[in-house]
RNA sequence: GUGGGUGUAGCUCAGCUGGUUAGAGCACCAGAUUGUGGCUCUGGGGGUCGUGGGUUCAAAUCCCAUCACUCACCCCA
């Protein structure tokens, strides 16, 4: 029979990974809670309009990445590809708004979008993420910043990069756009369809192309840095000096574009310099304009989303993956089948006890089970066999300093625990 | 969607210009030690050489196709 497989850009995380897995979680948890954001969790698929209109008709994630497909009732369906338009839709839905005037949200979610594999980039991915939703002060910007470089460097990470930018708001952009467009259209001969489609759709998005032939044009393009409203520049003005008092080194990309449509002022990105061509920790911003697409109700907001996976790589290439092997404390060596008949019976009263406990499966000989014993990294084995249970006791076996001595049943469970559990 | 690279044991790989029954290290299992692990020694199990076709007396090796994985472009976390 053919060996099935997994769905390519997929990943089966192992006991050797997924230990480091949880312990990223926990640290997010535990992060996120000492900035007093709390946890939303949403379902892994919503209504294909959630992000139809929440991410914008033109984005590549909507064009051609999403994983769309029809339930038995005709509906549109689609497995999440971001989180920040379903945040958006439960707290609508959710009436958040009403008990609160402003909400601090976070979650760790599986995502899904259908690129091609690489380095970095997988169909099912891994994201946390925060959404600031209530205020429209700089002041929360700074917050979500701060938040996603804490995350980042309380974890050990090093070699970060933090780029901000701003998009502005409509009444900075759509002067700007027309502005772009114009530039474009004068400047670019015969675009490629991608490009000339961009031109026309979101000008913003032809700025940070990479295609060599555009840099000339697009290093003279007009900035929209150059013609924000009073408002808008005071915004991004007093971001940046926030982040500058909080310590938090910067740079500005006027190039840097994001490439979802709902985005406003403060645009922002942190890189690692430990990964590869997909280098991008993390990207947010601020995106006022999500609401009313998702509603007819306003509500500003900010937040980033961090791709666990390259988290993940770039701590393993710095050495700095948390989490640790966990190990039983005892593991049980049953000679005989009387010994064997009680084995259920005292990993019961082990564990009540909260000793980690294991033993063998498989019925082995004693020599594999030790063997078994040594690999499962347990600091005692717990040896029960004929002679005693005659004498009521175990032959408890120290594995690190190869000593053994005799522990009656009744003083077993007190004498493990004195023992500290596996690290002592 | 487009390029490049790679497919031999569970893992990492060797296998020269095609030539008997395809190898090593690690891992796994067993024995040396009939109730004692880690070290050592001995032995063992495990492979349709990604798949299909072609060339040839003969293909893991050469050719074609195909699939998978991977890196990169695009884009993004």
């Amino acid at each position: 029979m053919k060996q099935l497989k997994k769905i390519k850009g997929t990943q089966d995380i192992l006991p050797e990974k997924s230990i480091h897995w949880q312990a990223l979680e926990k640290h997010v948890h535990t992060r996120m809670a000492l900035f007093n954001f709390k946890e939303i969790r949403t379902p892994v698929f919503e209504m294909t309009e959630v992000f139809a209109r929440g991410i914008g008709q033109f984005t590549d994630i909507v064009s051609k990445e999403m994983y769309t497909f029809t339930d038995r009732a005709q509906k549109s369906l689609t497995l999440k590809p971001e989180m920040t338009a379903p945040v958006m839709r439960a707290y609508m839905e959710n009436t958040l708004y009403a008990k609160a005037q402003t909400h601090k949200l976070y979650y760790i979610a599986p995502l899904f979008r259908q690129e091609n594999p690489q380095a970095g980039r997988l169909r099912q991915f891994h994201q946390f993420g925060a959404e600031f939703i209530g205020s429209a002060a700089p002041e929360a910007d700074v917050e979500t910043i701060l938040l996603a470089l804490d995350i980042f460097q309380s974890l050990g990470l090093t070699d970060m990069q933090l780029r901000i930018n701003t998009v502005g708001d409509p009444p900075s952009r759509a002067p700007y756009k027309k502005l772009l467009q114009d530039y474009f259209r004068q400047h670019i001969s015969d675009p490629d369809p991608t490009v000339a489609a961009r031109i026309e759709n979101n000008p913003l998005r032809v700025l940070d192309s990479k295609d060599p032939a555009l840099q000339e044009i697009i290093s003279r393009a007009p900035r929209l840095v150059d013609h924000l409203t009073p408002d808008a520049a005071a915004h991004y003005a007093s971001v940046k000096e926030q982040l500058s008092r909080a310590g938090a080194p910067f740079t500005e990309d006027p190039l840097l574009v994001r490439g979802l449509d709902y985005y406003t002022h403060t645009v922002f990105e942190i890189t690692s310099d430990a990964l590869g061509a997909q280098n991008a920790l993390c990207g947010g911003g601020r995106y006022d304009l999500l609401a009313r697409e998702l509603s007819d109700k306003d509500f500003p907001a900010v937040g980033f989303a961090a791709g666990m996976e390259r988290l993940l790589m770039a701590l393993e290439a710095q050495n700095k993956l948390p989490g640790r092997e966990t190990a039983p404390d005892v593991f049980m060596v049953c000679l005989g089948d009387a010994a064997r008949a009680e084995m259920a019976t005292w990993l019961r009263r082990l564990r009540d006890a909260g000793i980690p406990a294991d033993a063998d499966f498989l019925k082995r000989s004693p020599k594999a089970q030790f063997r078994e014993a040594n690999r499962s990294g347990a600091h005692f084995s717990l040896i029960l066999g004929e002679d005693e249970l005659a004498r009521r006791c175990f032959s408890v076996k120290d594995m690190r300093a190869s000593t053994q001595q005799e522990i009656a049943f009744d003083d077993i469970i007190s004498y493990l625990q004195a023992r500290g559990g596996n690290h002592s």
